[in-house]
DNA sequence: AATAGATATTGACAAGTACCGATATAGACA
DNA sequence: TGTCTATATCGGTACTTGTCAATATCTATT
């Protein structure tokens, strides 16, 4: 994928992963999970787990917090509330579905005269 | 990136790169634009544009139509009500925060016992 | 200090992807 | 039919990423 320097895209990019998405996703439903219990679930090995609940933490989607031996893993509310205006910001074009382009072409860009 | 199943992770796939969401953007902006500015706009090529273009289509986010010797992209409302709804069912867990976990654990998850 | 368990890091490899140049396809129009 | 323009596909390359085995780090406990 190429290098992402927008931080929305940054945040898209830690989401768009089946095993990434899953653990938001059971972070979402419980709140706080440990570690430990993700190797579980997703059926992958120790490292992999660390390697992607490390790449959510630098999207900016999960804190950590170590209770002891254990390091508990939470959804940032701050992620959850730019993902929210990013799906908000896209829409599906103000009211003017390429439907509507018959005809003629209006003020609508293309080549620009032509 | 690993293979989606997951229509969720294949519209974050789509999304998830700096020129797509710029097309996206774009498309949100102006409701349709001519597959022909884009090679203009995002600095790459045109077989990269109609790669992700491509893509975008293949995910679901957007739909084209032909008209005379242009093809015109415009979003898909589907796509973007799919994507709210993903937005909206991510939360930063049911009240349940990290910081709360203080003292003893109590009916969290973890080792299930010991 | 030594041990044990949980998590992170490193190194390596296979697979995926973004990009381009060259080429093919498809309409529009003479 | 032939040409022109817009778009798609193909082949290849460089780069990124998901995964694991091995190892390191860190904490609690003995």
């Amino acid at each position: 994928m190429k290098r992402a320097t927008d931080p929305d895209v940054l945040l898209l990019q830690a989401s768009a992963d089946p095993t990434r998405l899953s653990i938001l996703r059971q972070l979402s439903a419980q709140g706080a999970i440990c570690a430990c219990d993700f190797s579980d679930c997703c059926g992958i090995g120790q490292p992999t787990v660390s390697h992607h609940l490390r790449v959510l933490r630098e999207a900016g989607w999960v804190t950590n917090e170590r209770r002891g031996t254990w390091i508990w893993y939470s959804i940032r509310p701050e992620a959850v509330a730019r993902f929210r205006e990013l799906a908000g910001s896209l829409a599906a074009g103000p009211a003017r579905p390429v439907a509507a382009l018959s005809g003629k072409i209006e003020t609508l860009p293309g080549r620009s005269a032509e």
